[in-house]
DNA sequence: TCGGTTTTGGAGTTGTTAGTCCAATCTACA
DNA sequence: TGTAGATTGGACTAACAACTCCAAAACCGA
């Protein structure tokens, strides 16, 4: 999932270039936004020249295009070790601590780097809405199939419905992640995450017909 | 709460000029965004000149500004008749009912007036996450009384936090509506509250010790 | 009516920024 | 080793956009 469109033929030098602008932009739009990077910026960060940064991408959306997809692999990979066992209570505790901590250590700034891109240039660059969509549809992913696995081996209510949750939860994600953003406070993510997995915990252990145990 | 800080005299025309131009802005701003909106659009929409725009806004970070504080009026307003009375789940089913309708009406374009500029702005005009937290906050407060109400009735259990719950509710509003936008499609929005929503009403009606009754 | 203040017109300025161009230099591979 | 193609340097451009400025006109209270 490395090269986008058919690039040509790309050196192994000429990549890391192409990378190295890719990391740099990444970077730099998380914190100014991508209108507020100029590729001047960019150009410096990385360390290349301009007629590199147009050498590797045609113009500055697919640039941005580029820092989706980056962004895509940084958020999966650095959760993958949770996304892939999110089949339980506990695993999604622990997630949701490393979501918090991750947060924290970035002084709760910047928000989610996929959606606050995503409210940047959702009306801007409308072509990017496909790209952005696939990024939180392969986190969707790792989520849902956690809650899938629940479902099916019946430790999830058979009435509850493992994808609606998987998109509910990513929402309390990225709603909790824009308020802690604005209030540089980690509560609102907190309260977020633990109410949809105390929901969903409440959707498990069935003790009778029609009523389950709740709570902490 | 319609001048924001000490400005100088205004007659009724200039009043009303100040007011075209934060119309015209805020619809801009909601299409397209902040950097996505030019002074020129906004005085061509506004019909209005040039030192115009800047006799009544030192700069466009204030025109920002006002036009914050506008869209938190026009949420608040848009949705006041709930926002007084989600004191039981019937009230909350028709919020969100309004909600979606809302987007849906809007295409799913756009996003949350104010959580798409949030994401734009927060890093870039930290000064403004003053007046963002205050929208959020505003909005907060009307779903957080309605809970209280419940919890102070005795309809929530005496364990649940309505303050908690209030954020959570809120933050759910705002991931599904970027979820929507970028998908184009409300049922993001719509799962995203109705498991806030179905969270809370299995926090009501407790028919024994650490259990309640769940569902719809 | 008068004087001061607010409001308006609109040309102009200044800085910025995305994107271009062409020649120079590397690199892979036959 | 030769050469076509990939990579790089960096000056340049053209457009754009935020903001300024100086009067002129309208307004308002006395």
């Amino acid at each position: 999932m490395k090269t986008y469109s058919a690039e040509r033929k790309l050196t192994p030098k000429g990549l890391a270039t192409r990378e190295r602008i890719v990391e740099a932009a990444a970077q730099l739009v998380h914190e100014r936004g991508v209108a507020g990077t100029t590729t001047e910026e960019v150009r410096y960060a990385a360390g290349v020249s301009s007629s590199q940064l147009y050498h590797y991408f045609k113009d500055k959306m697919l640039l941005v295009r580029a820092v989706i997809e980056y962004q895509t692999d940084a958020i999966i990979g650095a959760q993958a070790e949770f996304l892939d066992n999110l089949d339980n209570m506990e695993s999604m505790r622990r997630w949701r601590d490393r979501l918090v901590r991750i947060s924290r250590g970035a002084g709760c700034a910047g928000g989610c780097p996929l959606g606050s891109l995503s409210s940047e240039i959702a009306e801007v660059f409308p072509e990017l809405r496909i790209d952005l969509n696939r990024g939180f549809t392969r986190w969707e992913g790792g989520i849902r199939s956690g809650l899938r696995a629940m479902h099916a081996r019946g430790e999830l209510r058979k009435d509850a419905d493992p994808d609606r949750l998987a998109t509910a939860l990513l929402a309390a994600v990225q709603g909790g992640l824009l308020l802690t953003q604005i209030r540089r406070n980690t509560k609102p993510l907190e309260s977020a995450i633990d109410a949809m997995l105390d929901y969903i915990e409440s959707l498990t252990r069935v003790r009778a017909k029609g009523t389950v145990r709740v709570g902490h």
